[in-house]
DNA sequence: CGGCCCCTTGAACTACATCAACGGGGGTGG
DNA sequence: CCACCCCCGTTGATGTAGTTCAAGGGGCCG
């Protein structure tokens, strides 16, 4: 079933029917297998085909002169990472694998092909943009006009309620297996700082963070500094 | 012919048929006119109808506690400003308009209409929001890992082709009615800030902004300090 | 004529960047 | 199996881009 993710992430937003959920399985023609620190996809590419995560952790990431990188989204199980490319036809921006991925390919065909008669499944494919897009502009609030503290606090809300939606959360805790260089991109910071960050959020009794594993040690807290609305991930199943 | 402009920003992405166009016209049930300053939608607010914009500037904006502010994204004519509320149900942001502005209303029985049997339609609709996530998508970057002079450099840049494709440039100039306040919050910076940014810019002659009307003095340098490619905006007409 | 906005300037402050260095752990090659 | 080394997290010291506070002046509207 390599779908399966991607149809645990739709029904998120709406139920979907039978019909629908085999002709999503039959839309993924194949898996990829992608190490870690591998590209996904690269800026400037005009793929024929859509990637979406079955397993692992991507990201999106610019990269400027002089080597500076910011990353734009991150990406788990269940996400598509350039679903905008059937669109918009070439990449603004490169896709890197995290961690170790593997992924369901979905062809433009296919995905032109439920287009034009799947009005249901495109609404809900629309959804899934436009919740990337929700989350885009809260992460421009974020870095805009938070501190690197609060910054932080909500990336790992986010995060959590996130993988909680797919079922990679246990209890309060979840794997982050992202460096804090990594993490500096992401929030637009350097990794000296975020490294202080994360003892402040640490020392507050906020959360804990040994190896990959982050637990959310106070959240009603962490939401608050944070000024967390979840709101913007849309993950109310409601008719679409 | 209330819908002039949506038409023509669509036709930045791909050819309609004159059945398109119709369809588009009628699914402008009326216009709305709204004060400079008023709010045309708000957070947490579920609108039943989506606006574009026909003539004037409006702002997508969140606050924080304490009155910050930052503006997420910049509107102008043809632009949906909640294209994406059709979808995700409940507004994320609020939406104000920078000038007086005339807005076009399509409900959102017309769109889910348009989504049912107008597959074409329906994809440059989506292509509208791919593009705003774009635009997201390099604000980030902006803010995130440019300097302050950088980042404006990149709006100028941004504006003059975002403007330029709806006919509202001549030559070099464009008229840009924000106060240095909403620039700075739309930059992430202080308007004290901004001010010593836009004198740079001055300075350095790549712009003059006097009154409402800016004109790039020096686009390419512009474009080089900003590391402005307009690939993201996706203005090339082609099939979708 | 009065009162706001809005732009502008100066001065002091601070959050975050940059530079430099070290230790631990895990993978790799010899 | 050991040794090396590189990546990653961590800490200290210093530098700076941008913030904050304060104040004045010009234009436009009531």
């Amino acid at each position: 079933m390599p779908a399966a993710a991607l149809i645990r992430k739709l029904e998120q937003f709406d139920r979907l029917s039978d019909a629908e959920r085999q002709l999503l399985e039959q839309a993924v023609v194949r898996q990829r297998a992608v190490a870690k620190g591998e590209d996904l996809a690269q800026e400037g590419d005009r793929p024929s085909e859509s990637l979406f995560l079955i397993t692992g952790f991507a990201a999106r990431y610019n990269l400027l002169r002089k080597g500076k990188r910011q990353i734009t989204a991150l990406h788990l199980p269940g996400d598509f990472v350039d679903l905008h490319s059937f669109l918009v036809k070439t990449m603004d921006h490169s896709v890197m694998a995290v961690t170790a991925c593997t992924l369901g390919v979905v062809p433009h065909e296919a995905l032109r092909a439920i287009s034009e008669t799947q009005p249901h499944l495109t609404r809900l494919l629309g959804v899934n943009m436009a919740v990337d897009g929700a989350i885009h502009r809260r992460w421009i609030v974020s870095i805009g006009r938070q501190s690197a503290l609060e910054h932080a606090a909500h990336l790992f809300c986010e995060m959590f309620l996130r993988l909680q939606a797919v079922g990679l959360t246990e209890d309060d805790s979840f794997k982050l297996p992202l460096t804090q260089a990594e993490l500096g991109d992401t929030l637009g910071l350097s990794t000296v700082h975020v490294n202080r960050v994360i003892q402040e959020l640490r020392a507050e009794g906020l959360i804990t963070w040994r190896g990959e594993t982050v637990v959310i040690t106070d959240w009603p807290r962490l939401q608050q500094i944070a000024e967390f609305d979840p709101t913007f991930l849309s993950l109310r199943r409601e008719p679409r």
